[in-house]
This record gives C-alpha cells, structure tokens and sequence, in this order.
RNA sequence: CGCGGGGUGGAGCAGCUCGGUAGCUCGCUGGGCUCAUAACCCAGAGGUCGCAGGUUCAAAUCCUGCCCCCGCUACCA
C-alpha cells in the first residue's frame, strides 16, 4: 500500500546566489529522499521555494539601489536555476511573494489570533532612526558593557562570550550605515509560545524515530519557551490581516513566521495547478481510513528551532489542539512535521562559508565547471550528515576520480563495451554458476538493505552500501576474465556478460536517488526505452487563483517514469551500441585552479 | 557552570546504544590482468582508538577528571 509523503525541503533565502553548503544541508539529502520514496511506490509531494521577505533582503536591495521585490526577483530565478542543475526534484518549487502565500499565511495568523495563541503587546525595541525599519540584533554593534570589547554583537559579546541585550550596549550603531539605534516602544503580536509547553512536550517525547541530536535539542529549548514577536517594524513582508494595520506600510508579519508557512501554501499551489484545488489534503490531513501522511522535513541544523518548536507549536495552535484548546481554523486540522532530518554543515577548506568573506563556492559556479552528478555524488559520500564536514578541493577530485569513475563508472564502460564489440546485444545466459548466483543475489539483496538506510535517511551508509555491489561485480570481471573467454568458450562469456550487465542495471536502479542523470544515461546504455530518472522544467507560470498578478517562475515536473526498486530482468537481444564515458574524470590540475579561483575572489 | 558535535594507521570516515581478535573508502609498496576513462583484481606495510585514572577476566566501547578542535545561541543552511 502506497503511503503519502511531503517532502518539505526548507527555503532557501534570495537575498543572493546559494553556495555548495546550503544544498549540502536541505537540497540534496531531500532530493535523494524523494526519488527513493517515488521508485518504492509511494505518493511524493516535494514543495520548497524562494524565502524572499524579511531585513536582509531589504538590505541588500537598498545596497543594491534597487527594491525588495526587484531583488528578490533577480535571486529568485537564480536560485531556481541553479536547483534545476542539481536535479532537485520538486514537484513545486514556488515563491513566498504570491498571493496564495499571503492568502495562507494571514489565514494562519487569523486562526491562531481566534484561539488565543496570538495576541498584541509593546515592546521595546531598535529602529534605524533614517528608515523607521526594525533593526535585528545582529545589525547592532557596540562596546561590550561587561568586558569593553569594541565589537560586541547585539545579541552577543564574541570576546567574553556573554549574552547581551542591545539596550545595554555602549555606544551601539548600526552595522548597516553607522548610525546610533533608537530604542522605541513599539507594538507588535507574539506568538504564545509558553502556551505550547505541555504539547511540544508530549509531542516531542513521543517521537522514537529522530535523531536524537535533533530530538534533544528541541526538547532543552521547552525550558525557557518565551513569547516571540511575529511582526516587524518593517515595509517588505506579508500585511497583517487586521483592521487598522492591513495597510500600515511600517507593519509586516515576520520572515520567518511566513517562511515555514510556505510549506502548506506550496502544497495549496501545487493542488491549484493540478486542477484538484483538494489534492493537497491527503499530504496533511488523516484520510479516509485514517492513515496519516508524513511530513519529512529537511535543513541544515540552525533550522531545528523553527521546524521543532516554532512550526509545530503553529500547526497545534491554529488546530486548535495547543495547551489552552480552542477549535481548528478554515483549512482543518494540520498533521505536524513526521521527522525532522537536519544536517550539520559544510566547511570549505577549513573555513566557514561566508559570502561576505568570499569563502565561498556558489553552485552556479560550481555546475557551470563540473558535473552535477559529481557534486551530488560528494554531497552524499562525504557530506554533512551526522558532524560538519569540510570540502576541499582535493577531497572532490579525489572522490569523483577515484571512487565515481574508476569503480562505477568503470564498471559501466568495460562491461558495455565489451558486450557491443562481441556481442552487439544483450545475450541471454546459459547455465549459472554459483559465483553467477552470488553476484546476482548480493545485487538483489541490495535493495532491501540499501532501502532501509534511505528509509531512515542514512544516506551515507546507503551509498556506500550501493558502491559496495559495484565493487563485487569489478571483482567478479576480474575472476571470470570474459575477454580470455572470447575464443575459448563463447557461450560462457555471453553468461558472463549477461550477469555483469544485469547487475550493472541494477546499481543503476540503486544509485538512481543519488545520480539520477547517471542513472538515465545508463539506462540508455543498456538500451532502455523512456526516460529513466526525470528532471525539474523550469517554467514561467501566473497565478492560478489570482488573474493578472505577475508571472514568475517555478520547478515542477511530473517524476514518475514508471522506475521501481527492484531489479527488473534486462531484455535479451536488445542491441547495445559502444559506450561514452557516462562520468568525466578531472585532471588533478583543477585542485591548484580552483585553490587559486578562491584566492584571487578572497582578495578581490 | 549556555547548548551540542568531534579527537580511531598518511587522508576522509565507520564502529561506541547491547564491552570480547580494530573495519571501510582512498593513498602507499609489491604482484597479477589487459575488457575498460593508466582503469580493474590480489597480497602487504602502516594504528598503544586525544591524555590520565577507574570498573571488569576483558575497554575504542562503560564511569571520573583533564587537554584540544569545531559549530550553534533563535534574521548567515
């Protein structure tokens, strides 16, 4: 029985290109998750988009001399492109500045508001005196009042490593322009986040199945649940549905609060799009016989507290199910995020990423010079998973010469290559040997182990299991050696053959999360029929519920090909052409180039 | 006492939950093979598992203390 599955990928934020460390983190551990769900049968709805509200946009827009909206159109599309490359399979890969966004986030905002979980309260906070604009704690700099360090974050003092109120500051400025911040009362709402104790709790412990780093984490933060403020100071963001603030052009709902709300107004998009206004139900709410969807949620670490705490405590609060009741909003009952699957981060060479330092690899950058495959072949090998892990330049060209091309890649060609010169088509067997049946049975057995991993998002072990299967079959060449075999005993090498190239069609199949453009370039080896592994359109669509909004662009894609997880028979006599090399080893030069690229950028 | 992750042969990592001859992918040395993108196969060298104590017949694994690295701390994934 098939199960329905949200792939909630997070957000990636436009205020500039993305680098390697961001999709190391959501991008493609959720793309390796949702082909693997997709090929076992399952009901897959994988939604994300661009977060475009919020400071940091606005900020760099004025930078930029441009506007918000202007801004976050630019790195919008160039975001979306660059995850086109990567293969990321979105079923819809949207905005936060349609309509249908707004629509749904103020919904939510309204049924929180009904129950109680939101209320209105004055605080005291920083604005850019020039602006009128919240001025976030990390915009603020000044003298430590503990130890006099002269760089003290808002929030922090880096030097004594004590927590700072911004108030407190000696002469604070803005990290923007320099000026002093004025320190203002102003009224904002706030999520009630205390009134979610006893709920996140119960909630929290019952989870057996997520990682515990995760699990821990959130489960420290219920000790010291404060109210949180979901509105700004600020002109670029969602209105607040409320009379006397709908159309304040100095009142707008938080970044954040909107951002993790994209999942669901991504889901109600996608269900507009597919003509089934309904269809996005059955990925949030109980069905008919009462099985529940699950919702995987992917990210990098700094993610955990809004998608373990905060989106939850939103889901329980507009149900109606929070520590104080109250009764569900328009759209029903919301199911809560099934597992939280957070990595940790990437480092590059040993450092941070830091656009603003130019440590930094960007993705477009990256795909322009290399394959996809190859970086989404380190990512899953050598990523962030389970503790930081750092990229070099060494470690990549290493992986993709060493590892991609000469074990599978290998694999592929000598045993194609050697069928097309002999043979010209797939040959059927004669009697199996035990050694043809072991190889044949440790290929099948994979999937169930190989599966089981990528069920519980243990990708890396997962890929090396998968590599594990080619390297048997290398061996297995090795010890049948069919090319002794062409003149002595033709037949036995046709078996020979037969047994490599199914196996080599079914590593194929497994590695198919993690390499889909590989896989499909295989699949065409082996003369397979139709798209094997599908990728992401890019297209340029108006809103379904809102005439005459702006266009814009979106990744969607219709991802079933008809691939399963399975070793499927290959067909016998189907004819097999001499190969291409399916990857493309690099010269080790490319390490000093792009040792060189960062340096020249870091200085620049 | 803010929270968390890590320290295992030259590199990158697994093992630690439920103690019992230290494993994987590479690299290195020697050999084999020649179908294949000088690729594949075999053998070998190389580690007192951060340090110091403790528990135990037995500790990489459990306990205590210490040292070092890194990340997070809510608007930098």
């Amino acid at each position: 029985m098939s199960a329905n599955i949200l792939t909630a990928v997070a957000w990636p934020y436009a205020n500039g290109p993305r680098h390697i460390g961001h999709v190391a983190g959501f991008g493609v551990p959720s793309d390796v998750f949702s082909r693997y769900q997709r090929l076992t049968g399952n009901d897959v709805l994988m939604v994300s988009g661009t977060d475009e509200h919020g400071t940091p946009i606005q900020v760099q827009a004025d930078r930029e001399g441009v506007s918000a909206r202007e801004l976050a159109d630019r790195y919008s599309l160039v975001i979306a492109k660059d995850l086109q490359k990567l293969g990321l399979s979105y079923d819809l890969f949207t905005r936060t500045t349609t309509k249908n966004h707004y629509a749904t986030t103020q919904e939510l905002f309204l049924g929180l508001l009904k129950n109680g979980y939101v209320f209105p309260k004055t605080q005291l906070g920083a604005i850019s005196p020039s602006t009128g604009r919240t001025l976030p704690d990390r915009y603020i700099e000044g003298t430590c009042p503990i130890c006099g360090y002269e760089s003290a974050r808002g929030d922090q003092c880096d030097n004594c490593g004590n927590q700072l109120d911004p108030v407190d500051l000696i002469n604070p400025r803005s990290k923007i322009n320099g000026e002093t911040p004025q320190f203002v009362e102003t009224e904002q709402y706030f999520l009630d986040l205390p009134a979610f104790t006893n709920t996140l709790g119960h909630w929290l412990k019952g989870q057996t199945t997520w990682r515990p780093n995760v699990q821990r984490f959130a489960l420290n933060l219920l000790d010291d649940l404060k109210p949180r403020a979901i509105t700004r100071d600020l002109d670029w963001g969602v209105p607040v549905p409320l009379d006397g603030w709908r159309d304040r052009p100095d009142k707008k709902i938080y970044v954040w609060f909107d951002a993790v709300i994209g999942y669901l107004s991504a889901s109600i998009e996608w269900a507009e799009r597919t003509g089934d206004p309904e269809a996005w139900r059955p990925f949030w709410q109980p069905g008919p016989d009462g099985e529940r969807p699950e919702a995987y949620h992917f990210m990098g670490k700094d993610n955990i507290v809004f998608h373990a705490e905060i989106w939850p405590a939103m889901l329980f609060g507009y149900s109606g199910q929070g520590d104080r009741g109250g009764s569900p909003g328009g759209l029903g009952v919301l199911e809560r995020p099934h597992e939280i699957v957070s990595s940790e981060f990437l480092t590059m060479e040993g450092r941070k990423f830091s656009s603003s330092r130019n440590v930094v690899i960007y993705v477009g950058d990256m795909l322009s010079r290399y394959d996809a495959d190859a970086l989404r072949y380190y990512l899953a090998v050598a990523g962030p998973e389970n503790q930081d892990t750092d990229f070099t330049w060494s470690e990549f060209v290493r992986r993709n010469n060493d590892e991609l091309v000469a074990s599978w890649g290998n694999l592929v060609n000598r045993t194609v290559s050697m069928t097309a010169k002999n043979l010209g088509a797939i040959p059927a067997p004669g009697a199996l040997t035990d050694a043809d049946q072991t190889l044949l049975a440790s290929a099948r057995a994979a999937f169930d182990s190989v599966g089981q991993l990528l069920a519980r998002s243990r990708q890396k072990a997962a890929i090396t299991d998968a590599m594990r299967v080619v390297g048997e079959a290398n061996k297995y060449l090795s010890d049948m050696a069919p090319w002794k075999l062409r003149t002595e005993d033709p037949d036995r090498m046709a078996s020979v053959l037969h047994v490599a190239l199914q196996v080599v069609d079914d590593c194929k199949t497994l590695l198919t999360p993690f390499l889909p453009s590989s896989s499909s370039k295989v699949h065409a080896l082996l003369g397979g029929e139709g798209a094997w592994a599908a990728m992401p359109d890019l297209v340029e669509v108006d809103e379904p519920t809102a005439p005459g909004s702006p266009s814009y662009h979106v990744l969607t894609g219709d991802y079933d090909t008809g691939a399963r997880w399975q070793s499927t028979p290959i067909a016998v006599g189907r004819p097999v052409a001499p190969p291409t090399p399916v990857f493309t080893k690099l010269d080790p030069s490319v390490v000093d180039e792009e040792l060189a690229r960062l340096s020249a950028e870091a200085g620049a």
